[in-house]
DNA sequence: CTGAAAGCGCTAACAC
DNA sequence: GTGTTAGCGCTTTCAG
């Protein structure tokens, strides 16, 4: 079924029926119009969405470049992602990068290729990057993850945030805490790690720099330094994100310490693992679902050729039982 | 950059362009091939894969419809078949259904009207279901979920895995256990339900029938059955899933009892929850990123016209701390 | 070995 | 209000 048949079988041109395929208020009579709809419901036919393509130059798909989709935190991302661009009549192709640069830039030119309307794009960490492969992208939204150059994002605020954490430690009497945090050369990291430092700046607390540890975001993060955290002897510990405070925990607790009773620890995202965990974990939420929607809303104004402007959504301190007063 | 400025700048007919970047290894010259490929790299020529779709009838784009990315299990699922379509060089379209079946046929036509090339699809659990929609749709390949009607799927052993743990259990030396299961209309959930029924029985145990609890795949199931645990008075329970056991686990140790030691507990799924869990979760595991793999492989056998039959992958048992001796 | 030309299904001017 | 027609960029016969 082209439109051509549907052309045929109800006796008027292409032109014509291709108007009211496509809803155009003018050019068709009424009588017309509703007896086209009427062949175009019985044959059930569907306009071929390839040849619109190729006319109007838009195909309503888009693109979610991100990290890895069975990591809570980014799967929450891709879900939000996927509903708002439904919502907004978009299909959109997902793509993981496994932090490896390499199948990132050929993600970049397949999705070019595909010819995808713009890209929600969360980039790998990596010292050197080359971003000229976005050169030929349409509208490109980054979420999370900041990238050399004026693109448009979607951030939280991560210093603040781990400065609430932070603060929160200090108020509940801690002085001896310490800080795993996430890799070297990422911005994110780099921002939490410096909240943190702000908020024991500013309640004069002084942190020796072995208390400060970097790795990944990642369980074994927290498992790897736990044994470290236990000869630092420290009352507390502020964790760059929920997945390293996870495994940081569950080392701890083997190793017969009580949370909160003897350490208090604090996470990040506020994933599903932190209600979860035992006990449920005091971190600071990054609004993920928002973080998502924010990025479709952007990237759909792009698209209509709208300017847009960044936006960082603020976190919050989730206070559960993983942190308690000295 | 069309094929047309291509032929123009290199002196030939669009047929021989064509032809190289195709591939085809007759039809053109060595040395008139040479110069069209350099003529194509310097002025980074891609083909318009809209309009050679049109023509070829193939999109090398996939439907991927499932219930959730952000619950672990299928986030599992879905990064593998990204994977493993990308590596057989497809592009795949990410759709979250919510378990809403409504939104479910509405994937299900935007997709056919993307012209992908097939689906992987994890149906809705749903009394009625009407699969009509799928009836014009290209190969699909159901994951995890039966479908009346003569699919191919990929699918585990749930019988036999929910018969392992009981009978895990059983040998440990229990003789009052729960059952908490999944959806009543889900084939799932009753196969383990099955395997459940039928370890206890080759074993002669009898299990009242008010032991055996009905919920759905979530933490929720596990936190509102837990005092019913408890009034039974039960030394072991068998759960649907993990999320199901983590979440009665938590709620027991809350109430003041031991994992394992006043009851022992299992899941099912064997996702990264399980292993986090505090104590280690006992669970069956799917093997996940297997299911995606052959999803997509006995997929992109039915593309190229191949006759594929089901698969049924086996369960693992895999024992942590969960369970112990009575 | 290479080119001309038809046509995939559709939109968008432009006629009438 | 409706139809004609020229492409969109490409693959694919079919000639030469």
């Amino acid at each position: 079924m082209t439109i051509k048949d549907i052309a045929r079988i109800a006796g008027v041109s292409i032109a014509t029926v291709s108007r009211v395929v496509n809803d155009k208020p003018e050019g068709v009579g009424p009588e017309t119009r509703e007896r086209i709809k009427r062949v175009i419901i019985e044959y059930d036919y569907r306009t071929n969405l390839l040849a619109k393509s190729m006319i109007t130059k838009r195909t309503r798909s888009l693109g979610l470049i991100l990290p890895d989709v069975s990591n809570p935190f980014f799967s929450n991302i891709a879900k939000s992602v996927e509903l708002a661009a439904m919502e907004e009549g978009y299909q959109v192709f997902l793509c993981n990068t496994d932090e490896d640069f390499k199948r990132e830039q050929n993600y970049i030119a397949a999705l070019r290729d595909k010819n995808v309307d713009g890209l929600v794009f969360i980039p790998t960490t990596r010292q050197k990057r080359d971003e000229r492969a976005l050169r030929f992208m349409k509208p490109v939204v980054l979420v999370d993850r900041l990238l050399p150059g004026d693109f448009v994002g979607v951030y939280t605020d991560n210093m603040q945030g781990c400065a609430a954490a932070a603060e929160h430690l200090i108020q509940l009497g801690h002085k001896r805490i310490a800080y795993v945090g996430g890799p070297v050369n990422d911005s994110n990291a780099s921002d939490r790690l410096k909240g943190f430092m702000n908020a024991c700046a500013k309640f004069e607390l002084d942190i020796p720099e072995q208390n400060i540890m970097a790795g990944s975001y990642t369980i074994n993060t927290g498992l790897d330094y736990a044994k470290a955290i236990l000869r630092l002897g420290v009352t507390a510990c502020v964790c760059a994100n929920d997945l390293i405070a996870i495994g940081l925990i569950s080392v701890l607790k083997r190793e017969g310490r009580h949370i909160p009773g003897d350490i208090s620890v604090t996470g990040f995202d506020d994933s599903a693992l932190s209600e979860i965990n035992d006990p449920p974990l005091t971190t600071v939420r990054q609004p993920q679902a928002a973080m998502g929607r924010m990025a479709i809303e952007l990237l759909v104004r792009m698209i209509a050729g709208e300017r847009v402007k960044s936006r960082t959504l603020q976190t919050s301190l989730i206070i559960r039982e993983s942190c308690k007063s000295t």
